[in-house]
DNA sequence: TTGCCGATGTTATGTTATTACGATACACCC
DNA sequence: GGGTGTATCGTAATAACATAACATCGGCAA
C-alpha cells in the first residue's frame, strides 16, 4: 500500500480484505452481472488466479449484503443499496435479457403475500429468490424512452 | 419396437418420444428435484448415456409445461398440474431445505404486483422465477401438524 | 514463545451445461 | 422410386460453474 490513511473508523463497514475489495470494485464497475469466472478474468491482473479466491470473496460480500447472486444467471451483482443496511427484506431483480442490466427492488406487498402463503402452508420461510426476465425500458424498443424519440 | 399399437390419437398431448417419456417418468417417481445428471444416472439402465439426451428431453418437457427448472437448485421437477394447461401464470416453488420436497403454487396477487412493478418501470416482463427456501410442514418440527397436537 | 484462528494460495477434482457433427426416421412432394 | 425438409437421436468433446483438500501465512491472546 502506498499510503496509510486507510478507513479505520466506524466499524459498521465490515473491513473488507484485499480480495473482497477487488471483487466488490469489479462488480461495481460492471454494468451487468458477472460470473465468478468473469471476475476471475478481470482480476487476473491484480494477482488473483484461482476460482476459489473469487468464490470466497463473494461469499463474504453476500454475507455482508454487499453483493447478490442471481440464480437464474449463475452470476453476481453488487447490491444497489450499499450501506442502506435494510437488506432484511425480500429482494427482487428485474433482468434485461437484451442488455443484461439488472434493476433491484423490494416490494413489501409481494413479501407479505409470500409470508402469508408460508404461514397458511406451515412453511418456515427462510429465503426467497425473485428474478424477472424481460426487456428494460431502454431495450424494449421505440416505445417512449424519456428523451430520445427514434424518428419523426 | 416389439408391438405397434402406439398412441396416435388426440394430438393435445404433445406425443412424447421415448426419451422424453423416460425423463418425465423419472421426475414423476422422484419426490424431490433431480439434476440432469441424477436423471442420467437413473436412466442409464434404459440406455441413455449422454447429458444431451437428458437436456433435450427436459427442454421439450419444459416447453410443453410438463416440467420446471428450479434455478436455485439447478434441478428439475415435474409440473404439479400436469394437463391443467393453465400454466400461463407465474408459478412459485417452495423448496424444503431439509427433505428437498417442493410445493408448487401460483398466487395471482403476487403475479399482479410483479406486473404492476413492470408496468411502472416500463419493463416488458416475459418470465419470472420465484423460489422460496425454508422448512416444510413435515420438517419444521413438532409444531402442530394438522391432527397431532403435541401435549396439553 | 506458543498456540490458535481466520484468511490465503494452490492443485486437483466434481458438477452442470453446451457445441459440433453425423446418422436415422419419417412425412411430403415430384 | 428418388429427392427434400424437418425432427429426433447418438456420441464425443469441451465449456462453464463450483468445491474439496491441504499447506501456509500473519495477527493476536494466553
Amino acid at each position: 500500500m502506498a499510503h496509510s490513511h486507510e478507513h479505520h473508523h466506524h466499524a459498521l463497514r465490515p473491513e473488507l480484505t484485499r480480495n473482497q475489495a477487488l471483487v466488490l470494485a469489479a462488480l461495481n464497475e460492471a454494468d451487468s452481472p458477472l460470473s465468478a469466472y468473469d471476475l476471475l478474468n478481470r482480476l487476473k491482473a491484480e494477482g488473483l488466479k484461482a476460482p476459489l479466491q473469487i468464490y470466497r470473496a463473494l461469499d463474504k460480500l453476500m454475507a455482508d449484503g454487499l453483493a447478490h447472486r442471481l440464480e437464474s444467471l449463475n452470476a453476481f451483482v453488487c447490491c444497489a443499496k450499499q450501506g442502506h443496511e435494510d437488506s432484511s427484506g425480500t429482494i427482487a431483480f428485474a433482468i434485461c435479457t437484451d442488455c443484461g442490466r439488472v434493476d433491484e427492488f423490494a416490494d413489501p406487498q409481494i413479501r407479505s403475500r409470500l409470508e402469508a402463503w408460508a404461514e397458511s402452508h406451515d412453511f418456515a420461510l427462510k429465503q426467497a429468490t425473485l428474478e424477472l426476465r424481460g426487456l428494460c425500458a431502454r431495450c424494449r424498443g421505440p416505445k417512449a424512452p424519456p428523451a430520445a424519440p427514434t424518428a419523426p
